[in-house]
DNA sequence: GACTGGCACTCATTACACTTGAGTGCCAGC
DNA sequence: GCTGGCACTCAAGTGTAATGAGTGCCAGTC
């Protein structure tokens, strides 16, 4: 029972009209705008088999038809080509990512990048420190008793924390820590760190030893353990303009789920290779955003994958475009860290 | 012509059932709820002495009344009482706050807290730069011609550029610049550094010259120029709680104006003394937020103001309810800051 | 066998008339 | 100056009818 060309062209037909006029498409109306060169009850009889494949289905009996989540999978893997970005939008993404002046504002730019040349909510995660070297690690004396831990890494994250000290430790023996775990720790992943940062405890001079523990602690658990990874997000304001409907009715859920981090991370963190994915509605394994697709990817300088981005719309957003500008904008921000 | 005590009362009373009930509310009920010793009769009458002078207003005809934004400026300046928080609420703040391991982490538990408490959109400034002074400048070297200037101010902020050297500078070069450069500006308020800066180019040995100039001009433009004001926002899924008549049918403009730094700031960032500001309705300067009411407050260590935070909500929310929480909320990362 | 035109049918949407009831303004009386 | 009474207003709810987009199915055609 496979589906012919014809069926599936009726399907694609469905979705591109249903994507921009979020009203259920009749079979007139099909075969006026594309130029079907069939009569409608033809069409209709194609409707009735991609709805029992349940690829579409109606609202009500006597309205029209709706992709269902599965159509629009069927469309995005099958029926739809990435639309190129235009040289506008070219430039557009390079002047805006251009005259970034950190980190921070490489992200906030991203993220406010992505959401105007969607028009959908962005999400972008900073460098994951779990995929990060340490590139160097500051002590900052405070006090004799306090320490400003500053870990810059390759990424350009910086992170820091305020160590209390044990007992005093002089500006000298500061000194020493600094080198001592430099020596060991600069160059090496994020998550390679334990066992280093145990041998440090041994190898570092007795005298050292107490303001050192203090030192691993804080770094074990608070950089290493806690995993502290941090997102950017902007375009809320794009969820009112998709009709409410497309969120039955209320963006209650959709808002409190963005707000939780721990959800965006699943949703845009977990990402292998630079591959993009398309979540459709129900695919989402969080419930509060059935009703939503997610388009993510990663980026990283080079092949490398350091963070994910991606962007949340409607289930009926414009899939090929949205994919399309988020691997766009993923690649500018890779060259973007392949730089620095 | 003045409003006897009797019409306050009744003042009073439509602003409390109206704030708990969301509808307009009618001389019968008033007498009901409140026990104000006169007939309905008598309540009417003082409505249409309040309607006249525009401290309240009736939606349509024949329904109940609404107070005006005048009538809540009324309301908060003389007849609202601010609540005292429950022993449980401050319990909360306590509880959420300590085990807050840096400064992002304190800003942003303020912000979901104060979210949380009051059932709004809560705004955290991040302590402004401007209001700062300096405690470590570190200068990383990454590669011979390139250094990671790390700011840390005093408020426990950490800024960090990266900076594209004219010419290599060797290590001991690097060591003696980030002595001058801390020996002039440690402890200096941020705002007063531009001329110190101007001076430590003229005492700088010559040879370091060329590199002091770069690192002077990033430090004065993107750091002390650019006043690169940070903040946290949390809560906008409590935007949906609100009936949507609220915000005349539409968050869209309010959530646009949320992702608006700069409008933020001036919402919440003008705080010049401690004093806790109410912006009703019409009052704020940005149309977008026409509907909305803004309580912010200062807050910092001790007696100095570092930074802003508020609460953004429908004109009829809680007023006397959020400002004890706003105050309390300041109150608490004052101290917090005062601490480091 | 696949497509088409025709036709009866379904049902959301809209319009309209009607009812209901909360709330008002006003006035005469206490 | 307060109160009870009364006529009036009008938003919101309810029932009914008309509208029309869209369907499913069937018999006829290529």
């Amino acid at each position: 029972m496979g589906l012919d060309d014809r069926k599936l062209a009726v399907l694609r037909a469905i979705v591109e009209d249903y994507v921009a006029t979020q009203e259920p498409v009749g079979s007139k109306a099909l075969v006026e705008r594309h130029h079907l060169n069939v009569s409608p009850a033809t069409v209709r009889n194609d409707m009735a088999v991609l709805e029992e494949e349940g690829y579409i289905r109606q609202p009500h009996t006597s309205a029209g038809r709706v992709p269902t989540d599965r159509g629009y999978r069927l469309f995005v893997d099958r029926l739809s080509r990435v639309k190129p970005l235009s040289p506008a939008e070219r430039r557009a993404i390079e002047r805006f990512l251009l005259g970034a002046v950190d980190l921070d504002d490489v992200v906030h730019r991203t993220v406010r990048l992505l959401a105007q040349l969607t028009r959908q909510v962005a999400v972008v995660q900073y460098p994951s420190l779990a995929r990060s070297s340490v590139r160097h690690l500051e002590l900052v004396p405070i006090s004799t008793t306090r320490l400003m831990v500053v870990m810059i890494v390759d990424t350009g994250r910086v992170e820091q924390r305020l160590v209390e000290l044990p007992s005093p430790v002089p500006a000298d023996d500061v000194t020493d820590l600094r080198r001592s775990i430099n020596e060991k720790l600069a160059g090496q992943r994020l998550t390679e760190t334990p066992p280093l940062v145990q041998a440090l405890l041994d190898e570092v001079s007795p005298s050292l030893r107490p303001a050192m523990t203090t030192l691993s602690t804080v770094l074990l658990e608070t950089l290493v353990e806690r995993k502290d990874e941090r997102l950017a997000l902007a375009g809320t304001a794009n969820l009112t303009r998709a009709g409410l409907l497309d969120f039955h009715g209320s963006l209650r859920p959709i808002l409190e789920a963005l707000e939780e981090e721990v959800i965006l991370l699943k949703l845009i963190g977990e990402v292998e290779a630079s591959t993009t994915r398309v979540r459709i509605g129900d695919e989402n394994e969080i419930e509060d955003l059935r009703g939503a697709s997610v388009v993510s990817t990663g980026y990283g300088p080079g092949s490398v994958i350091v963070g994910g981005l991606g962007v949340l719309g409607p289930t009926r957003m414009d899939d090929p475009g949205t994919i399309a500008t988020v691997r766009a904008v993923a690649r500018y921000v890779g060259d973007l860290l392949a730089q620095n």
